[in-house]
DNA sequence: ATTGAGACCTGTCGGC
DNA sequence: TGCCGACAGGTCTCAA
């Protein structure tokens, strides 16, 4: 949606209405956007990354909350709903006509520039580790970053260096899938003698199945959110013939939805 | 170095 | 009806 507008249009103007997002904005922001152009438009694990003719690189992310409006010029800013103009952080003005907004509530989302070729020594980027849907990522892949590590399942997919995507929902929905307990220590499904353990296969294949599903799932009609287990807390538990139910626990601040009975 | 807990922010929801 | 506290999420910082 982005993608038409923005792709080889330029930026006439850039409006910042607050000095930060989650964390404050680069310096001189708003002109070293300015008269630049979009060369392609990208994603990297959660950010969206636009290329420009500068050579630097306008990195996005949505946080929980943030997301873009997009307006054909003339209509004002807060056009609709009065109320949600009071988030609209960033205005991009595009040669397009485009006027396209950034709208974010809780402000959890960031917006950085990273300098030509600096993308490999930027502290987030540079250390992502796989995109779960690609050909790199797999059994193999995942049994070789889990090996060593002390931690839990649960807080190994949540690592952003192990596997780069995945949030905490999506991460109790794949480990119910592959039939894993989140507090399995992650090292247990490490490479074993040179191959990838059973489980691995397994956590690979539903981290897989769980995004693709959810990826269908919003570009369907009806937006049923149908989750295995996330927020299902004293539910049954919908694996076939299971008859377990479903506990929530905190892990890392986090809240965590299992079964006892189907994953081990 | 690795790991875990706390902080950040605000709309929503349950309880009184 | 209205108010208030608890809670949710993804990083990032700090400390063990």
């Amino acid at each position: 949606m982005l993608e038409p507008v923005m792709v080889h249009a330029l930026f006439t103007r850039v409006l910042i209405r607050r000095p930060d997002l989650r964390r404050p904005f680069p310096p001189r922001f708003g002109s070293r956007l300015t008269g630049q152009t979009v060369v392609a438009l990208t994603r990297r694990a959660k950010y969206l990354l636009a290329e420009l003719s500068s050579g630097d690189t306008l990195l996005v992310h949505l946080g929980m909350s943030g997301w873009f409006r997009l307006e054909r010029g003339t209509d004002g800013p807060g056009a609709g709903a009065p109320d949600s103009a009071r988030h609209d952080h960033v205005v991009f003005e595009m040669s397009s006509g485009a006027v396209v907004t950034f709208n974010d509530p809780r402000r959890f989302g960031s917006m950085d520039l990273v300098p030509r070729g600096q993308q490999a020594a930027h502290p987030v980027l540079g250390r992502l580790g796989p995109e779960p849907l690609s050909e790199g990522f797999g059994a193999e892949a995942l049994a070789g970053a889990c090996t060593g590590k002390r931690t839990s399942l649960k807080a190994a997919l949540l690592d952003q260096r192990v596997v780069a995507g995945l949030g905490n929902i999506y991460v109790s929905e794949a480990l119910h899938l592959a039939g894993l307990l989140p507090r399995r220590p992650a090292s247990t499904i490490a490479t074993s003698s040179g191959k990838p353990r059973p489980a691995a296969d397994r956590l690979a294949a539903a981290i897989k199945r769980v995004l693709t599903l959810a990826i269908d799932r919003k570009e369907s009609p009806d937006r049923v959110r149908r989750f295995r287990v996330y927020d299902r807390a004293m539910q049954p538990c919908r694996t076939r013939g299971c008859g377990g139910t479903i506990r929530r626990v905190t892990q890392a601040g986090r809240s965590t939805f299992y079964c006892p009975v189907c994953q081990r």
